[in-house]
DNA sequence: ACAATAGTTAAGCGAGTGCTTAACCAAAGT
DNA sequence: ACTTTGGTTAAGCACTCGCTTAACTATTGT
């Protein structure tokens, strides 16, 4: 796919694993250190600094280093940009469904039939 | 990981490509064949064929075979989870930004600083 | 000065992803 | 009957992903 890098490429990317879920939802219940981050995780530290690396550069999460500790906070924002595109396609599908609705209201014949595959 | 397999990973990661969210897309406006599907895109059959099975396993997409031709729908209900999912963590944020607002009201002095990584 | 704490970088590895081509099957059209 | 149309399967290949360990840096506590 040539990788064109889009926002929503990446968004949905840092959101499909399970790890960086956690990360965010413990992100939405205040700010946290990377370490605080990786407690509850099985894994190096490493490896959730590379979770972070992917969740900062989706833009879902911010980070700010201060001494000697990095301090990481949600970007609602990017949430919002993920939500916004689902529930787009959502409005367009149920517009969609409307005038299905209306079409079978006025055409109360229904030859539709076919094998799950 | 372990691959647990849990619902979001497969609708977020499903979501994660660009030709597949363009399916999405297009099956948003309404059922299509899969030759309809590939017309757009730029790759072969089995390409198209494999995304829409990424789609079919997240529970996006649903489809069914009639005579040689297979009809894909969208499949609303998996949509709304992943929408379900965001809109809770925001409204978890949206809480704890209410109360740092509280906070700062109430404590006028802000000693913050740091540097960006 | 020295040690402990908090994070970072680099290299490597096995599994998964996104494509391809080639070969194939089955319903529909002539 | 035979060809076209619409889809499917299998194998293979380059690349990415999620993790590891080892080594290293920089701040903070004693």
């Amino acid at each position: 796919m040539l990788n064109q890098s889009a926002p929503l490429d990446l968004l949905f990317q840092a959101l499909a694993d399970p790890t960086r879920r956690l990360m965010v939802e413990r992100l939405s219940r205040g700010p946290a250190s990377v370490s605080e981050l990786a407690q509850p995780l099985a894994m190096s530290l490493p490896a959730v600094l590379q979770h972070l690396q992917v969740l900062e550069t989706s833009g879902l999460v911010r980070s700010q280093k201060t001494g000697r500790v990095r301090t990481c906070r949600i970007e609602p924002t990017a949430l919002r940009t993920a939500e916004q595109w689902i529930s787009e396609r959502r409005a367009h599908w149920e517009r969609c469904f409307d005038r299905l609705g209306d079409y079978l209201a006025e055409h109360p014949d229904d030859p539709q039939k076919g094998n799950e595959s």
